[in-house]
RNA sequence: GGGCGAUUAGCUCAGUUGGUUUAGAGCACCUGCCUUACAAGCAGGGGGUCACAGGUUCGAGUCCUGUAUCGCCCACCA
């Protein structure tokens, strides 16, 4: 069929391209991946999306980068296999669900009981996952579709029981009381992870605990301050240091040191904190010193309100230089507080319900939530004259990053894994660089992170998730625990092979301080570690029950690199694709996940679960802001694909991701009556509608709610940044049309340079060139480079340079043959470097090519093959690199511009064929002649004559090159103002070019340490530039004539 | 409080081990072009004392120190 430029679209019609090419690559099964021992396996798996929602444009930074060192991998010829799949995201997915069923319903997750809210979540999680993975399939991503997994999927839960009864069996794992803190709007512990802390304004209060008989001398109450008075119901002490002088001293201490380092500006704060601490010295420290005396003597003081008596006690936690120098001890819902009970042995009274109101421990504040309690606690204490003083004050309070609600601590029962052996072997894996992490600076995050090894809490009171495999029962007595171990060990059979038990003893147990009735003396924790095992209904029948909580879902994604290829099964896949090739992610998870897929991966499999890290940046908006979705800054990248095609979205996301992290994005709205754009402020990016400043018409955004609203056309976010690369990629496609309306009748030949002109040369030269660097810079997470560079050649010097030279051969039968094979040759090694980055658009360019050159290659024939992504990535050709003929061009491409720039200059019209000459060496004469037919066919200008002597044109315009004097015959026409205008500017710009050489030339230093060679090419550099000077000051001179 | 990063044209960003004729691109701006691949294009142009102050060096956007501003992460004051 021949090709027209008629039959062939001038824009790239990504839309339907896009679903062809996607059902033609799905057919043809070109993704899925084997194990196969003839070749080297290349495996990345995917971060999973959360099925919260719909990807955003993090996400698709996210995932190009990942395609595109897929892509190129399988294209060398690598058995390449991408794992998709999602990620069930208990906390947050759960939230979003239990919103909706609210929100619509008026439900609670209550009202649906467990049940039926997971039948809800897993309605929900289908409909996201589709949802994703379709856009993640429109975004061209070249995962082995097959494969998509699921993080609560059956191979998932199965390594997720196994990993944990490991741990179990090691005690790894235990259960303990630990101060949580409680979300108490999902009514579950939250890690520190998902805790976020937020200003907000508060107050201070001052209260009076009362002195229980205070002897002759002694203050009759001691005032405390806190920020969360309702807390008191809980309070179980009060502590004063128990050496406030010498506390005192040290923060004197340390305050002084500081100021002797601080910039002066500061020193004036850190002077009034040293004077701060003098005057409490000579007013308090004399008070605290008896107050810690009182202590010492056992003194108790009354806990008002509550009528509870507490002691006074001595612990370093109270700081003499803060508020009274005194603090309320509160251990079951402080952390520091907690400390301080553990430290001294204090009674740790929880005043919460899970669903934070106040429990019976408040006496008669219970069922009271915490903000209704503080404002009575507060009316209460005014009316008995306890409350001394009030200020206002900002405080920092932990929020749950889920619900948004304040964070309360809590005392609970959780489980957790020990970190100290797992974190060392993470972080030693790193410091040996078993695993790669790029940029490097992350590695110093990963490693601190690991090395304060913190137990890792891992239970959540949720109902999404994997349920914690572990059955227990509580033992009253020492006997009956006695009888109940010998049971597990005996009949049950219970010896650690696939089930393992261990006994907590609690901690009133341990202490001897079981005053109530209600605890158990121990409890018998048993873990199971295949689902269904008959033995879970043996030991239900013995009185075991389920633990009810499930795991965080960071446990099941910590697996997430071997669960995917089948562990704990010993399968083909996992011997080949693990440990997996490379893993991309942002960097707000290289502690929650990639360190734990690291520990988890030596403990399970003793070896690492990557060889590499690569941490991309974060995309903020135009405020430097993070984007996303609740603040009305976040783009869809759905719409980009609709307005700019995949294809740019791609490119511009590889343009962007350069070793300088984060990227901001200024974002616009786009009208969808007149597709004008209107930037984006933090003003009306909350707004649900939108006028149109252009054609005065009402758009919607996300925000619109009501009918009415939605009744306007939507009007999408989006960045006028992905505009450069659809231009990009349409100049890739016209050049591709002009190709392929020239190859007919092209039949590849072998091509020996000796048949080349110069500018086959120099484009081959230039081609090896981008081939090894673009190559290289893949390979090292340069993407942004990559595309810079493929951006370059194919728009200035293949299309502006080559594709125009060529038009000329094309037309000229003789020399046609040649020609055509190096324009196929070229654009197909271009094709297959941008293919990674542009999939779509290089398909659809390479199934035209086929039909029309279904051969090509320089110097020998090479066939096609059936799709780009598994035609074999290009070679650069390291004997085709000639400086030579790269000098020779660029000699070519200034000659050429200033010839322009004299056209451009002299409003000379493109119509208008003028005439030149050059005055120049005979060396250099040589090198411009082969090329100096493309003065006239890219510049209109005819070079009449080249040499050391030519006849100069009486009335012309000059330039002046190194060693090249260009005068172009303007007989009559010539402007002799913007002559003269043009020749000062440029002797202006060599003056400043002179002096500053010659000044470096008188400097004795420069010429006798700098190394020769540099001062030699000075040296000559200025002779040149002397030279030019001349010629233009004579220039000068015949036009003033 | 600790750590990390950034600061280059109006905007968003490049700038490899210090040395090409005195910093590049895209967008925006100005001038001229519908030149049969491409007006989502072509040709030309204007615009930056590389945040500031010192230092190292023959030579600094690039290396070192300090300052300022901004951002991120971690830990936190009853």
């Amino acid at each position: 069929m021949p090709v027209s430029p008629e039959s062939i679209p001038n824009r790239f019609d990504f839309k339907s391209a896009q679903i062809r090419i996607t059902e033609f690559w799905e057919t043809n099964q070109f993704f899925q991946a084997k194990a196969n021992p003839e070749k080297e396996p290349f495996s990345i798996v995917i971060p999973p999306p959360n099925v919260t929602g719909a990807l955003h444009l993090g996400h698709a930074l996210n995932n190009t980068l990942q395609d595109i060192q897929i892509r190129m991998k399988r294209m060398q010829g690598r058995e390449t296999c991408w794992m998709p799949g999602t990620d069930h995201a208990g906390i947050a997915t759960q939230a979003v669900v239990e919103k909706r069923i609210r929100e619509h319903q008026g439900l609670s997750r209550h009202d649906l009981g467990r049940e039926g809210l997971v039948e809800r979540i897993w309605q929900w999680k289908d409909e996201y996952e589709t949802r994703i993975l379709g856009q993640l399939k429109q975004m061209g991503c070249s995962c082995d579709w097959n494969r998509t997994r699921f993080t609560l999927d059956e191979g998932c839960s199965k390594a997720v029981r196994f990993t944990f009864f490991d741990l179990f069996r090691k005690s790894l794992i235990y259960r303990g009381k630990r101060l949580v803190n409680w979300d108490t709007e999902l009514r579950t512990a939250v890690s520190d992870d998902e805790v976020v802390q937020k200003s907000i304004k508060g107050h201070f209060w001052h209260i009076k605990y009362p002195v229980i008989s205070p002897k002759p001398g002694e203050p009759s109450h001691i005032t405390i301050a806190t920020t969360r008075p309702e807390t008191l119901l809980g309070d179980t002490a009060v502590a004063v240091h128990p050496n406030p002088a010498r506390a005192l001293e040290k923060v004197e201490k340390d305050l002084f040191q500081k100021l002797k380092k601080a910039p002066e500006k500061e020193q004036v704060a850190i002077q009034s904190q040293i004077d701060e601490i003098a005057k409490r010295r000579d007013t308090m420290l004399s008070f605290l010193e008896q107050l810690r005396e009182m202590a010492e003597d056992g003194r108790k003081l009354m806990l008002p309100l509550v009528g509870r008596e507490i002691p006074l006690i001595t612990d370093i936690w109270a700081k003499p230089e803060m508020g009274s120098g005194c603090v309320k001890i509160t251990p079951a819902h402080d952390p520091n507080d907690y400390l301080v009970g553990q430290r001294c042995g204090l009674t740790m009274i929880n005043i919460l319900h899970p669903d934070g109101t106040l429990n019976s421990e408040a006496g008669p504040y219970e069922g009271l939530t915490m903000k209704q309690g503080r404002k009575k606690v507060i009316e209460d204490l005014e009316s008995k004259e306890l409350l001394q003083q009030v200020e206002e004050r900002d405080i920092d309070l932990p929020h749950s990053d889920r619900s948004k609600t304040p964070i309360e601590p809590f005392l609970a029962n959780q489980w957790f894994v020990k970190m100290g052996g797992l974190a060392q072997s993470a972080i030693d894996a790193v410091e040996d660089q078993r695993v790669g992490i790029f940029p490097e600076r992350y590695r110093k995050g990963y490693v601190d992170w690991l090395s304060e090894k913190r137990d890792w809490p891992v239970s959540r009171q949720l109902w999404w998730g994997h349920q914690i495999p572990v059955w227990s029962r509580s033992c009253a007595s020492d006997a009956e625990l006695k009888k109940t171990v010998a049971e597990l060990k005996g009949p049950l059979l219970i010896n650690g092979t696939s089930a393992s038990f261990q006994v907590e003893t609690t901690e009133e147990a341990e202490k001897g301080k079981r005053d109530r009735a209600d605890l158990p003396f121990a409890v018998i924790h048993v873990c199971i570690q295949k689902e269904g095992d008959p033995l879970e209904r043996l030991i239900e029948d013995i009185g075991f029950v389920r633990e009810q909580d499930v795991l965080d879902t960071w446990f099941s994604s910590a697996l997430w690199p071997q669960s995917t290829f089948g562990w704990p099964e010993k399968t083909d896949d996992l011997n080949y694709f693990y440990p997996t090739s490379t893993l991309i992610t942002s960097r707000d998870i290289i502690t929650l996940w990639v360190a734990r897929m690291v520990l988890f991966g030596l403990n399970n499999l003793n070896d690492i679960p990557f060889k590499e890290v690569f941490i991309h940046p974060k995309i903020l908006d135009g405020y430097g802001e993070t984007m996303s979705k609740s603040k009305g800054n976040g783009v869809d990248p759905l719409d980009v694909i609709e307005k700019f095609g995949a294809d740019a979205l791609r490119f511009g996301m590889a343009h962007l991701t350069t070793e300088t992290q984060d990227v901001r994005m200024p974002v616009q709205f786009e009208c969808p009556n007149c597709a004008s754009t209107i930037d984006q402020t933090k003003k009306n990016r909350e707004l649900a509608l939108i006028d149109c400043p252009k054609c005065k018409q009402t758009f919607s955004t996300q925000w619109a709610k009501t009918e009415e609203e939605k009744s306007h056309p939507r009007g999408p976010v989006l960045s006028e940044r992905f505009e450069n690369s659809r231009n990009f990629i349409n100049k890739l496609w016209n050049a591709s049309r002009f190709a392929l309306t020239n190859l007919e009748g092209f039949s590849a030949v072998e091509v020996g340079i000796h048949e080349m002109e110069t500018e086959d040369r120099w484009i081959l030269s230039k081609l090896a060139s981008v081939t090894q660097s673009v190559t290289s810079a893949l390979e090292h997470f340069q993407y942004a480079e990559a595309a810079r560079l493929l951006y370059d050649f194919a728009w200035d010097d293949f299309c502006s340079f080559y594709v125009e030279m060529l038009k000329e051969r094309l037309q000229n039968e003789n020399s046609k043959s040649i020609a055509q094979g190096l324009l196929a040759h070229t654009l197909d090694s271009l094709l297959r470097l941008l293919s990674p980055i542009v999939p779509f658009v290089t398909e659809e360019i390479w199934q035209l090519l086929g039909e029309i050159a279904p051969q090509r290659g320089i110097p020998a024939p090479d066939s096609n093959s059936t799709s780009i992504t598994v035609a074999p990535w290009p070679q650069a050709d390291k004997s085709s690199i000639d400086p030579k003929i790269e000098k020779q061009f660029s000699i070519f491409q200034n000659v050429l511009a200033a010839v322009r720039n004299i056209r451009s200059q002299q409003n000379i019209s493109p119509k208008e064929k003028i005439e030149f000459v050059i005055r120049t060496t005979a060396d250099m004469a040589n090198e411009i002649i082969p090329l100096k037919s493309y003065f006239a066919s890219m510049a209109k200008s005819i070079l009449i004559d080249i040499g050391e002597r030519v006849e100069i044109p009486s009335s012309h315009a000059t330039a002046s090159l190194p060693e090249i004097e260009i005068y172009v015959d303007l007989h009559g026409f010539i402007d002799l103002d913007a002559e003269k205008q043009r020749l000062e500017k440029e002797l202006t710009r060599i003056d400043g070019l002179i002096s500053s050489k010659e000044k470096k030339l008188a400097n004795a230093n420069f010429v006798e340490r700098a190394p020769q060679e540099v001062v030699q090419k000075e040296r000559e550099t200025l002779v040149q530039l002397n030279n030019q000077k001349q010629t233009l000051q004579q220039s000068i001179a015949t036009l003033g004539k």
